[in-house]
DNA sequence: TCCCGCCTATACCGACCGGTATAGCTGCCT
DNA sequence: AGGCAGCTATACCGGTCGGTATAGGCGGGA
């Protein structure tokens, strides 16, 4: 009698690996890295500290991990699907960013941009995680890029970068309180659409 | 013979809260205050720790004067001043702040801004930080809106939020590595003027 | 049945965290 | 001359940091 791929542990399921890797998404994108230690992350993920450090040779590891993680789950499998799936005019996808961003900023428990806090907890230029997080952003980037380029706009790479700065901006302003940041943002970027030769 | 106001102390002047001040000015500004704790900050101003505790309650109460004194230097003298100077059509003074921005993020130790840094290491929304830099981006909204409004926008309120988004959006693409953002963020302003039925 | 690989638990390391206690020095004011 | 306020230096507090060492438990495969 062999349970398929648990070991007894109460509440959280998976190998420990995954259990590692589950806990820390939630507790480096809320709180940000520098404010969860490794006893911390461990203790919440019910797993040993040293079955950790086989798993990861130090946290810097594991917060790389964690940053390919969130490009996984918030860039792929929820920012481009669901931007792919709101509509087949890709200028109308441009504006849907917005529309899904202001049901995220309205969420209770927005925590904002997990990519934007690691970044700016990082003041080393150089540092490894700062360098994943500028890859991060480059994958958006190559979204938005390709996104204006379906529109018809007449410099994709020039209308992808303003459009990134707008989200970003209204990702800050959000995580500052203003809660109807995208629905602004929307109107900026029809502006900007526009000034492209482009309608939604 | 008595010398004016300094104690001998080698290279830095000042009374010694000057020098408390001065110090978490730049190393808060540059690293966050999560990054920087009051023995290194008490070592490089040339402070005994209990000074600083003598001036501060706490590191918190020094975290609030430094944004304080953020404000002071950085909103009020550097970008209010410039802004005005730059030009006297309130359109263009306005635009003239990415121009700004621009020779900013061209700086070789250009470092971001503090209020935003500081903004995303808490994560407690209510906390009294958190609560100082929502604060802090409101007095420079209110110099948004009182430009926009002297520009004749229709809506100053909304130009006025618009721009600080893109003013936050334009900071963090630069502190990714984006040199010309504020040079794409001014294109982008000069839209939404044209929009508001404005030029510069 | 025995072993091996994976995990757990616990204790430890030196360093640093924010904050405090104590004692002594220095310079100005009266 | 005396005193006091402001600062310095040093040592200490409990707690946490990232990372390691060690020993033992448990399950599956041969």
């Amino acid at each position: 009698m062999t349970m398929p791929s648990s070991r007894s542990v109460p509440g959280r399921s998976g190998d420990p690996r995954e259990r590692i890797e589950r806990t820390a998404y939630e507790l480096f994108s809320r709180h940000g890295t520098r404010a969860i230690g490794v006893d911390t992350l461990a203790g919440r993920a019910g797993v040993a500290k040293m079955t950790l450090y086989k798993h990861y040779r130090s946290k810097n590891d594991l917060v790389l991990a964690f940053l390919r993680r969130r490009e996984e789950l918030w860039t792929r499998t929820w920012l481009q699907n669901a931007v792919r799936d709101r509509s087949r005019k890709p200028a109308a996808r441009l504006l849907g960013i917005f529309e899904l961003f202001d049901s995220w900023f309205r969420k209770p428990d927005y925590e904002g941009c997990a990519f934007l806090k690691v970044l700016l907890e990082q003041s080393d230029p150089q540092h490894p995680v700062r360098t994943a997080v500028r890859g991060h952003l480059q994958a958006i980037r190559s979204l938005l890029v390709e996104l204006a380029a379906e529109a018809g706009a007449r410099h994709p790479a020039r209308l992808a970068q303003q459009w990134q700065m707008l989200m970003m901006g209204c990702i800050v302003a959000a995580y500052a309180g203003e809660r109807n940041a995208a629905r602004e943002a929307r109107k900026a970027g029809a502006f900007l659409l526009r000034a492209e030769g482009l309608r939604a």
